[in-house]
DNA sequence: CGCGCCATATGCCTAAAGGCACAATGACGA
DNA sequence: TCGTCATTGTGCCTTTAGGCATATGGCGCG
């Protein structure tokens, strides 16, 4: 084992920032041979999002994003079971027909010969998979083992990069892929703002995790102008006027210490 | 090397929680071993505070607190040199008056042979040290060097813990002692952004406390085009592009669980 | 002395929020 | 049936934030 101490710094340091996934993806490959690195988002209700690779070609990530994807192993796993760990491709007790595809066209088109997953949770019902590849030999029991081993400390940093960024911000999300985005509960409580609706309440949980008005009209399936008039007749009902004061409600009557 | 995963993730996950400094000791405990524990606080400008001690005396706390403090070498030296790392007792080339009556007097009192300290930023003039104390024989060379290997871990968990909480929040500071003048403390403390130039940061307190840049500019007495260019001096130093970001990041490092 | 940082200022442009008005439909209760 | 509310949509305009570039002077440091 060589000395893992330096990129274990380096990536407690990273998280919150945009070099954390790089820096996981240092860890986690540092004492593990691996000829590609490729880093992927799951969710069980979207298509996967491409995050990030290293060595990787981005012609076989379109065709992934293609075609590829229904057969990935590793995303029917996350559908079917939400399964975290450290999840080596051969493990896969998945349905051999799509197994065999995946191998068969995609790996075998990337040059990979073996992959390990590792499965972090990422928020709601996305997860990120980190995956490293072999081209050449498959990887030995005794690998997977001190990755299982390193897990619970891979899993804390994912932890608190989310926390520190909040899953909104996640520099591991990319553009929502087209389609209306299924319908979440508003975790804003009734009792903070008992004037406004349940739509309001969802336009305004949206508002709150940052995300401007077109992104919300995409989110939620609606047009920029439904957006507007949601937000002016919020602000009415809360005698306010601006986005700001909204943010600055919702810290006084959440945190009356502000 | 025995299992150091497990008690890693530990104080990955427990960094800007009450649990921090307790799980950084067992992790720089956790290959040493070692008789007692007593965390410290030092300043180069007041009186040392005592955080924290595992198997130790409250008795001897006092005494340390009202007495021999002025003999602690850890202290001088910090006093001194503001030196950081590790930090062993024998390597102290301090007065050797002193010395000896920090051993003869308070350790032989503690029962305490040998001492090693980590000793660790905290924040302003003020760091924190973790020692590691042996009562019947004394640390090895091949155990410092390990420790030393490991110190970038400790502060990156440090810096994390301080980061997210901010010094002003830090769960290892002590009530200040008595006859200490109160500092004036800003609003927005340095550590929540300690890249923010004392000016940003009024600005900062402005934008957050609900202002839009015509007041701003108004009450600084500077032109709106001024503000504007602070505010993108901010944003590019805390790595956004809008006013909400800023929000949320005030959100999430004040209180992590929003 | 040169450089970097900080604070201040100007100008121009684009993007986004906000303001206002109007419209349609469906659900619900009196 | 009617009125109210919620939800959705359109259009037009104004205000404000953000993006980008440039400039100056003061200060501290190597």
């Amino acid at each position: 084992m060589g000395n893992i101490w330096a990129p274990l710094a380096k990536a407690i340091a990273a998280t919150g920032t945009d070099k954390h996934v790089d820096c996981l993806i240092d860890l986690i490959g540092a004492d593990i041979e691996h000829d590609l690195v490729t880093v992927t988002r799951y969710s069980t209700t979207q298509t996967p999002e491409f995050v990030k690779h290293r060595r990787f070609s981005d012609e076989m990530v379109r065709r992934y994003l293609d075609n590829y994807y229904v057969f990935d192993p590793f995303y029917a796993s996350w559908r079917r079971e939400r399964r975290l760990g450290i999840m080596p491709l051969k493990r896969l007790a998945d349905e051999e027909a799509k197994r065999g595809q995946y191998i068969a066209g995609f790996l075998a088109q990337s040059e990979i010969c073996d992959e390990v997953g590792i499965m972090l949770a990422d928020g709601g019902d996305w997860c990120l998979g980190i995956f490293l590849d072999r081209s050449t030999s498959s990887f030995k029991e005794s690998e997977i083992a001190l990755l299982d081993e390193r897990l619970p400390v891979f899993e804390a940093l994912h932890a608190l990069d989310i926390k520190a960024r909040g899953a909104e911000f996640s520099r591991t999300s990319a553009p929502t892929s087209p389609g209306a985005s299924p319908r979440q509960k508003p975790t804003i409580p009734v009792s903070l703002w008992p004037e406004l609706s349940l739509r309001e309440r969802e336009l305004v949980q949206l508002v709150l995790a940052g995300h401007p008005t077109a992104t919300i009209a995409e989110r939620l399936g609606i047009t920029v102008g439904t957006v507007k008039n949601h937000r002016r007749r919020i602000y009415d009902k809360l005698d306010i006027t601006t986005e700001r004061e909204l943010f600055l409600q919702f810290f006084q009557r959440r945190d009356p210490e502000v």
